[in-house]
DNA sequence: TATGGCGTCTGAG
DNA sequence: CTCAGACGCCATA
């Protein structure tokens, strides 16, 4: 197994080798989600509670996004942990309840029930037919909502977010409805269906401040009367147009208040009414463009999913002045610079027959050139029956040697396990490909661009990279030997600091550290990967273990973001 | 009466 | 203490 192998698995292990524990499946997951330090389903209700019902009854006083913001309630790690909850679900889908259980502060809330509110969508997994199936769900309506955030990333199970929608929401919202959008069976239940004629979207989770920012940035003025102000804000977040009233004081509040906004007097005074121009206070645009990319990363689900268009949000938040952020995932200069070389190198089997069209390459922006390359150390991935992390090319470049079919990995502890027709239906409908949308219109991807260089700190990552180790090590040696880096390059913990990590391979010694400069890399290409084909290096997970993979990579993305 | 500007209060971090 | 949101008050067209 090459280095890179080695590197771009070792760091999956952590959430992986949970997930892997689910086999079968139900205790760890319960376990998971009941623990209070990786996983709060109670506080995961209190969390939206307090970024959705709460502007239903105003009054209750919580800004949009602070439930978000709650270390109880959100922390990247979980969401990628529900992510990958999700993918075992599937891959498990014997315990699925158990985990909805778990998950769901009221169980009766994702279950059909005779007594609750209109039940939300609830995807099972049906045994008997190999597919998902989702039950107690509303009419899908959503056919009216072409440039949804969730026809690009939301799968036909129930989402994560939408768990997150469905387990605590107490009002009727039609993110549900729309949840359902690609369920591959769907029954009605719903009473009412006008009050999915139209789409409804959860309450932004940005500040009105940075909707009024973003609202003034979009402007071709740069200001606004706060009229326009409050039409961006129902355009864009559709969630204002059925608000109640409310809002627009808080914005005109924000407004006054706020010292990033100026008041501007209104020259053309065509206005009949009184009032002039907001404008953004200059000294304070990049403190509130950092913020704005700050609640972008906290949840760039919710935060698309707020929006009439989500492709929009690039435009509405702009660039990121600190960072690399906002490169398209092909943009990330370590990364094609990974890709080339990966290119030169090796075929894959997963080839670009599994490309979408809109997932084809997007040509390098003017950044690939500003920025400085970093060094590859990529060696050439070799042929190894458990390569199953060799890097692989993305969609549309010559594939990467060694990498398994996508059938997934003979060896993989769950192949063999999926049910049938299990893999063929969600990886040609949406299971992984949602996932991949995930990666790529979340920020995940885009922040695994933004390493900074305290977050390529070796020491930094090789502690890291010693927890995740020993997680792997303590949750499941077999997952951590057969499925993510191979028995023979676990490095053993005791013999080992954190920082001067030394990883024993079949044939040959490498260093952690040089795998750690690469490993940020590897993430990227691992998402990239993913985000090509439904390949995790190669690997369809919905056919491999690659749930896991997925889950890995999710934990380990966030595991850093969650450090930055 | 609708709208805009702004102050106060409250809750969370 | 700071910040953000909800709410209310007042001025104005």
């Amino acid at each position: 197994m090459s280095d890179s192998s080695l590197c771009s698995s070792s760091h999956t292990c952590t959430l992986q080798a949970n997930l892997s524990t689910c086999e079968p499946c139900g205790p760890s997951f319960q376990q998971m989600a009941e623990s209070p330090d990786t996983f709060s389903p109670r506080a995961a209700a209190l969390n939206r509670r307090a970024s959705s019902s709460e502007t239903i009854n105003p009054g209750s006083g919580s800004a949009p996004g602070r439930g978000l913001v709650d270390p109880d309630c959100f922390t990247p790690y979980r969401r990628q942990f529900r992510d990958g909850a999700e993918c075992c679900l599937q891959q498990c889908p014997p315990s699925f309840g158990s985990l909805q259980d778990a998950y769901s502060p009221d169980a009766s809330s994702l279950r059909c029930s005779s007594d609750a509110p209109p039940p939300t969508s609830t995807i099972c997994w049906d045994q008997y037919t190999g597919s998902v199936q989702s039950s107690c769900l509303e009419t899908p309506t959503v056919a009216v909502e072409p440039n949804s955030f969730l026809s690009q990333s939301y799968p036909s199970y129930n989402s994560p977010s939408s768990l997150q929608q469905v387990s605590s929401r107490p009002y009727s919202n039609n993110d549900q409805a729309r949840s359902t959008k690609y369920s591959l069976q769907t029954i009605s239940t719903q009473s009412h269906p006008e009050t999915n004629t139209e789409p409804s979207f959860p309450k932004p989770i940005y500040s009105y401040s940075i909707l009024i920012f973003m609202a003034l940035q979009s402007s071709k003025t740069g200001s606004l009367p706060v009229s326009e102000i409050y039409s961006f804000m129902t355009e864009h977040f559709p969630y204002f147009k059925t608000a109640p009233d409310g809002w627009k004081n808080s914005v005109r509040h924000n407004l006054s208040l706020n010292k990033c906004f100026e008041k501007v007097e209104n020259k053309n005074g065509n206005s009949s009414r009184k009032g002039c121009l907001w404008a953004l206070n200059p000294a304070k645009v990049g403190k509130m463009q950092e913020e704005l990319h700050k609640w972008r990363r906290k949840d760039p689900i919710t935060v698309r999913r707020s929006m009439a268009r989500p492709e929009d949000l690039d435009h509405l938040v702009g660039p990121r002045h600190d960072k690399v952020r906002s490169l398209p995932p092909y943009t990330n200069p370590s990364l094609v610079s990974r890709m080339t070389l990966c290119h030169s190198t090796t075929p894959s089997p997963c080839g670009p027959a599994l490309l979408r069209p809109h997932q084809q390459p997007i040509p390098c922006s003017g950044y690939l050139q500003l920025l400085p390359q970093p060094p590859c150390h990529i060696p050439p991935a070799t042929a190894h029956p458990n390569a199953t992390f060799a890097l692989r090319p993305p969609c549309g470049l010559p594939p990467t040697a060694g990498v398994p079919s996508t059938a997934g990995h003979l060896n993989s502890p769950t192949a063999g396990k999926m049910p049938p027709g299990y893999d063929s239906v969600l990886q040609t409908e949406c299971g992984i490909r949602n996932m991949q949308d995930l990666l790529l219109e979340g920020d995940v991807t885009y922040d695994l661009d933004g390493f900074t260089p305290s977050l390529t700190d070796l020491q930094l990552q090789g502690n890291i990279w010693e927890e995740m180790r020993e997680d792997v090590l303590v949750s499941d040696p077999q997952v951590s030997t057969t499925t993510l880096c191979g028995s023979s390059v676990l490095p053993d913990p005791r013999s080992h600091n954190s920082s001067n990590l030394v990883v024993r391979q079949t044939s040959e010694e490498t260093t952690v550290s040089a795998c750690k400069t690469e490993k940020e890399d590897e993430d990227a290409v691992c998402g990239q990967n993913l985000a090509e084909d439904g390949c995790v290096n190669g690997l369809h997970p919905v056919a491999y273990s690659g749930v896991e993979n997925i889950a890995g990579y999710l934990t380990s993305c966030t595991t850093f973001i969650s450090l930055m």
